[in-house]
DNA sequence: TCTGGGGTCCTAGGACCC
DNA sequence: TCTGGGGTCCTAGGACCC
């Protein structure tokens, strides 16, 4: 339900590809300069549960699914409370109360968190900046100051001002370093890393440290004898293309430098795809069930489309088999379409294509919208 | 650790065309 | 015709992020 979500690797992609003369800021604190700055809420979720229930703070609370720590679900934000048990944003609810049998576990809302987001956002467009939105809790800020920390203040006070929220801010020459500052910033704090203390601060951190790094490509990294971000920044690019990919290789040495585009833009943001995927308490095995589930999924999607004012291009269907192993079937429609029936019967075909002899614990459908139409 | 839901982008192989 | 090279589309899967 993340409606917002950010583009980093297209929009850096794009500036390392046409490399353009990146306008550093001139660091004498005196001049005006651009600047990113990264704003990000804390314990966004938590806290919005616990401003309509303040008796709960100071107690651990845990915010996923449907409240029942016993269902297929995880965990969408556990508070800091909460954290202190090993408690994490993905982590399935049972692990979660497993480790903290005393935690509040609440269900999420997130038509709350929208209107919560949207006020945020709202306060963040009166200061003189660009906002860029990239979730529920997170923005980029686009400013030519001469005083960043200033303006950080700024919008960690009218944040708080219109929501009673605590946000962290980053602040950055560029887009990654803005984000990865605010990881320092933590909480409630502001910090600033730019070309200045990149070395500093990151060379000796797990690549993992960086935006775009998982830990998957981090361990394929270390195996090719890359663990920092130093020794990645050192790697030859050549090389890195052949063992990673001829766009992926080369970037993330790029961001091992901390390089990355400033452009911070307030153009709304056109989504490429649409979908809808349920993940069922249990699993399902009969055939006639699972078409109804399809079809029902595929005319959710049909609204979302509709909504859109686009017409879907293509439609692609997940199947997830117990116990874990998820596959795609998606084909070209022969026109663009916004009509549902179209849509499902393009995802029942879909449907048809999988041998479903195993049982399925997740069934999704998605629609996409043409690329150039954008 | 029995593992959600909604997104984005990259890669690679094969088809197909000139 | 025992054989090319490039471009583009289609499809499936993987990785990452919030």
């Amino acid at each position: 339900m993340l409606s917002m979500v950010d583009q980093p690797p297209r929009a850096v992609h794009l500036a390392f590809r046409t490399p353009r003369r990146p306008t550093w800021p001139i660091l004498d604190g005196v001049s005006d300069a651009d600047w990113v700055l990264h704003v990000d809420l804390d314990q966004f979720i938590a806290a919005v549960e616990l401003a309509r229930r303040p008796e709960l703070r100071g107690r651990p609370v845990v915010v996923g699914g449907s409240g029942d720590p016993t269902e297929r679900a995880v965990v969408a934000t556990a508070s800091y409370e909460a954290r202190e048990y090993g408690i994490r944003s993905g982590m399935p609810l049972r692990t979660a109360a497993k480790r903290c049998p005393d935690a509040v576990f609440l269900p999420s809302d997130p038509p709350a968190y929208e209107e919560v987001s949207e006020r945020v956002m709202a306060a963040l467009r009166e200061l003189p900046v660009v906002v860029e939105v990239l979730g529920w809790d997170e923005a980029f800020l686009g400013a030519r100051t001469a005083d960043p920390e200033a303006l950080a203040a700024d919008a960690r006070r009218v944040v708080r001002a219109a929501t009673g929220l605590s946000c962290s801010v980053g602040i950055g020459d560029n887009k990654l370093r803005a984000k990865l500052a605010t990881g320092f910033a933590k909480p409630a704090g502001i910090y600033r890393l730019t070309r200045d203390n990149w070395v500093a601060v990151m060379a000796d951190l797990p690549t993992d440290a960086l935006w775009g790094i998982g830990k998957k490509t981090a361990r394929k990294l270390a195996e090719a004898g890359l663990s920092t971000v130093a020794q990645l920044a050192r790697a030859d690019p050549v090389t890195l293309a052949e063992r990673f990919g001829p766009a992926l290789g080369p970037w993330y040495r790029q961001l091992a430098l901390g390089a990355g585009d400033n452009e911070v833009t307030a153009t709304p943001y056109v989504p490429r795809s649409r979908s809808r995927e349920t993940t069922f308490q249990r699993n399902l095995t009969d055939r006639a069930l699972l078409d109804e589930h399809v079809a029902a999924l595929a005319h959710r999607v049909a609204d979302d489309v509709r909504a859109e004012g686009r017409p879907a291009v293509r439609v692609a269907v997940k199947v997830r088999f117990a116990p874990f192993v998820t596959q795609t079937r998606s084909r070209t429609l022969p026109a663009p379409t916004g009509d549902a029936g179209e849509i499902e019967r393009a995802a029942l075909e879909l449907l048809d294509r999988f041998t479903l002899t195993r049982p399925v614990r997740l069934l999704g459908v998605r629609a996409e919208f043409d690329d150039n139409a954008r």
